[in-house]
DNA sequence: CCATTAACCGACCACTTGGTCGGTAAAGTC
DNA sequence: GACTTTACCGACCAAGTGGTCGGTTAATGG
């Protein structure tokens, strides 16, 4: 599995440059990062980088399909398919919260993104039909009676959701607190609420 | 209390100015948007613009330290400061969805600042300082045993107010959901969880 | 050694950016 | 009607923007 000797002067992946791209725009925001910036960063010519990519665009379109396509797989896990609602809707939180630990930079930067032009318009259209997903199975833990009735559906995917997303405001991987952690004190918190639970109550 | 005739020829208020710079940094995201296209929004020219405000940092920092502003008020309210600490802090997150419903283009503003700037930093750590207040109001919450203390007490934090502040990226003022409808919703949702509560529990 | 392939660079370009400056237009005060 | 105060404008500027182009350098394959 040793690098598959590729032909030419040896540079730059494009891994390498999006994942130093993505923290870029992360820090600064999209729009403040220029194209110079990333190349001083990388070490290396505005031009060089024209050479690896067609524009700032496309490097955005890349990190933004990346995210997308993590969590769109979640959606397409058996546990998400089969099985009780209520449990389908939990596989599709904890796997959300495994893709945005794994792969945080690029859904941070999802998360970002306002419209601002047409590859932004395109992710924002996939992740409305992400949101349809999810909205379509808190619909139907509520009618199979799992879920809450006294709050309207929408809502509570949104309020479910948002706890979810905002994880990237402040989860850092590599400190006291993984990824299944995380996943394990969101369920909980979300699910089963932050008052103490009464005793007898099984985990 | 009609206006209070002031000297010289009548043009925008600072808060008319205010108002439509804010919807258009939420809009387009702050660094996107140019002086030019906020002098255009006003049916002003740029070099009238600067009449008013020292530059584009100005406009940011006003629009910031109104959110903020308002988010202080609400810990310094006698709710938020007297009583068990479970009580003051479902104080504290029903006043932040009533701020965040009453100045929401302001809050959104804040919650997208990034540090770029001096006067970014300066919000950011007010931002800290606000979140200091909470995550000690959590704790105390736990120490007097009516939240949870399987979960790390800094964690439920900010699961709790990252769902606060995702309300900003879906809710309007306006349609169907009230902002104290919106209240009742999050608080139930976030301290009772949203399975279907077991029968016999008290609202 | 030589052709091919890929990575890279410096100089350049049209355009936009935040911000300045000297002047004008309209209101209130006396 | 003179004076002051405030609102406003067009023209301008240095710096930075995303992107282009012609050429060079370093690796592989034969």
């Amino acid at each position: 599995m040793t690098t598959p000797a590729r032909r030419g002067r040896p540079g730059h992946s494009l891994d390498s440059l999006l994942t130093v791209a993505v923290a870029a725009f992360n820090e600064r925001g999209y729009e403040a990062t220029s194209m110079d910036e990333l190349a001083a960063r990388l070490g290396l010519s505005k031009s060089a980088l024209y050479h690896h990519v067609s524009g700032k665009g496309e490097l955005l379109r890349i990190a933004l399909d990346r995210a997308l396509d993590g969590l769109f797989a979640v959606t397409r896990e058996a546990g998400a398919t089969a099985g009780p609602a209520i449990g389908r809707l939990e596989h599709v939180v904890r796997g959300s919260v495994r893709v945005l630990a794994t792969e945080l930079p690029f859904v941070t930067l999802l998360l970002r993104v306002r419209g601002n032009s047409d590859v932004e318009r395109a992710a924002l259209e996939r992740r409305r039909e992400f949101d349809r997903i999810v909205s379509d199975l808190v619909a139907a833990a509520v009618r199979e009676g799992s879920v809450r009735d006294d709050v309207d559906p929408a809502v509570i995917g949104r309020l479910l959701f948002g706890t979810v997303n905002s994880l990237t405001e402040w989860y850092r991987p590599g400190g006291p607190l993984t990824g299944d952690a995380l996943a394990d004190a969101l369920v909980r918190a979300a699910f089963d609420g932050l008052r103490t639970p009464p005793p007898g109550t099984a985990g």
